[in-house]
DNA sequence: TTTCTTATGGTTTATTTGACCACAAGTATA
DNA sequence: TATACTTGTGGTCAAATAAACCATAAGAAA
C-alpha cells in the first residue's frame, strides 16, 4: 500500500517577474519551512478534482489552467513512509488572484524564481522540473497568455517570453511573427495611466487557437 | 490509502504499420480479457525503477526508450478499489524483440493500432491518450528513431512518419529537412535483397541529438 | 536490351526570417 | 511652449527556408 498526495506548483507574473506560490507549513514536524502547496487525495475524488479542489482551497480559484505533469516516486522522498506525490502545475493571472493562507498553511507567499528558498523534501527538484516544463510548453503552444491578464500590449506580451524563456527578442519581429497567427484579438481599447504613448490592448482568441492545435503548429520565436 | 499501479503503453513498428503490445490475462475475473501490460509498485522501489522492472518482465528488454507518461486516477476505473495507475510508454525496436508471455499473462501479442479490441478496465483510454502523445511527441523530438531497426533508409524513416502522423510527405523535401538537422549519420552501406536499387543505409547520432535538444529545436514536417 | 522502380540530387518560385530603420504618438521636463 | 525621451507601429531589404516539381542515376527483373 502507498499514499498519494498532490503538489501543485503555480506560476504567476508580475511587474515583468515569474514567480512561485509557496505555502509555509503551520503544522506538523515540518512546521514553519516552505514548500509547494498540496495535499492527499480523497478516495472518492479523480486525481483532476483533488487537485482543482486543493487549488480551490489554497488560492480560492477555480477555473484555472491546470495540468498534471509527472508523478514523483523515489522511494525516500518523504521521510514517514512510502509517498508517491502527483505533480500539477497551474498558472494564474495575479490580478485575479489574493494571496491567503489555507487551511494547513500558516502562511502563503509568492518567490520569484531566482529566489526560491529551500524546500521541504524533494520540492526544489519538482520546481526545477515544472521549470523546464514551463519552458518547453510555452513553445509549443501558447500557455504564456494564463499568466497575463486578460487584456494585454504586445509588449507585455513579448517580456513574457522573455522572461521565460531568459532571451531577448525584436519587438518588431515579434509583433509580425505573433499577428500573423491570428490568435490575438486586437481591441478599441489602449493602455491607461502610463507615462508614454499608451499600446493598443489584445486579447487572447481561444477558438483560434483550438483550431491550430489540430493542425499543430508550434510557437516559435 | 490508496493502492498504485503501473500499465506500460508498448509501441512496436512493423511493415509499415504502427503496433501496440497487449497481454491476455491468466488469472482473475478478467482471465482472458486483453490489456495492456503492467503491475504493481513495491513499496522499496521508485516509479522509474517499477517501471523499467515491469517492462524487463515482459519484454526481456532493458536499455530501452521509456518516459511517464500520466497517472489516470478516477475513483471507479478499477472495479475492486481505489487504484491510482501511472502509464508509462515505451518504443522499442521490433528487431530486437521476441514475443513472450509474462508471468501471469497467458499471451502477448502484437496489435495493429487500428485492430485494438475492447480492453479491460479504462485501457482503450491510456492507449488512446499514449496515440495523441506519440504524435505530438513524434514532431518535437525525434522518438521515433527507437521504433527503427539501428540502420535504416531514409524511405522507412519517412513511411515511419507518414505512419504516425496519417500524412503523406515528399521524400525530395524529406531528404533535404532531415539531412540538414545533421542529426543522422551516413553509413557505407546499403540494403540488401531488394528488388530495386538500393537505398543507403543510416544511424541516428545520439549526441548531436542530445546538443540539439538543448538549444530546444522542433522536428517538423 | 528494355522496362520498371526507387534513390538521389537538383531547380525554381514563393514565403519567411532577422536585422535594422524611421517615424508617430504620447509623457515628462525645462 | 519647446525639447527630450520613451514606447508603439509600420516598413524595407537581404538572406534563409520551404514547397512543388523535375530529371536522372542506379540497380533489379523481364
Amino acid at each position: 500500500m502507498n499514499s498519494i498526495t498532490i503538489d501543485c506548483v503555480i506560476f504567476g507574473f508580475d511587474k515583468g517577474m515569474l514567480e512561485v506560490l509557496l505555502v509555509q507549513h503551520g503544522e506538523g514536524i515540518r512546521k514553519g519551512e516552505w514548500g509547494l502547496p498540496g495535499g492527499w487525495i480523497r478516495e472518492e475524488e479523480s486525481i483532476d478534482n483533488a487537485a482543482h479542489r486543493l487549488l480551490a482551497d489554497l488560492t480560492g480559484l477555480d477555473d484555472i489552467y491546470l495540468e498534471q505533469l509527472k508523478a514523483f516516486g523515489e522511494p525516500d522522498r518523504f521521510p514517514l513512509g512510502r509517498v508517491i506525490t502527483i505533480g500539477y502545475f497551474a498558472l494564474i493571472k495575479r490580478e485575479d488572484y489574493n494571496v491567503r493562507a489555507g487551511f494547513t498553511a500558516s502562511d502563503a507567499k509568492w518567490y520569484k524564481i531566482s529566489e526560491i528558498p529551500k524546500l521541504i523534501y524533494d520540492h526544489n527538484k519538482i520546481l526545477d522540473y515544472s521549470l523546464e516544463h514551463l519552458r518547453n510548453r510555452v513553445r509549443q503552444a501558447p500557455v504564456g497568455f494564463n499568466l497575463l491578464p486578460e487584456k494585454f500590449t504586445l509588449f507585455e506580451l513579448m517580456k513574457l517570453y522573455e522572461e521565460i524563456l531568459g532571451i531577448e527578442m525584436d519587438k518588431s519581429n515579434f509583433r509580425r511573427k505573433i499577428l500573423k497567427m491570428k490568435l490575438l484579438v486586437q481591441l478599441d481599447e489602449k493602455q491607461k495611466d502610463v507615462s508614454h504613448r499608451a499600446a493598443k490592448l489584445y486579447e487572447f482568441d481561444q477558438k483560434i487557437y483550438e483550431k491550430l492545435t489540430k493542425k499543430g503548429f508550434n510557437f516559435e520565436f
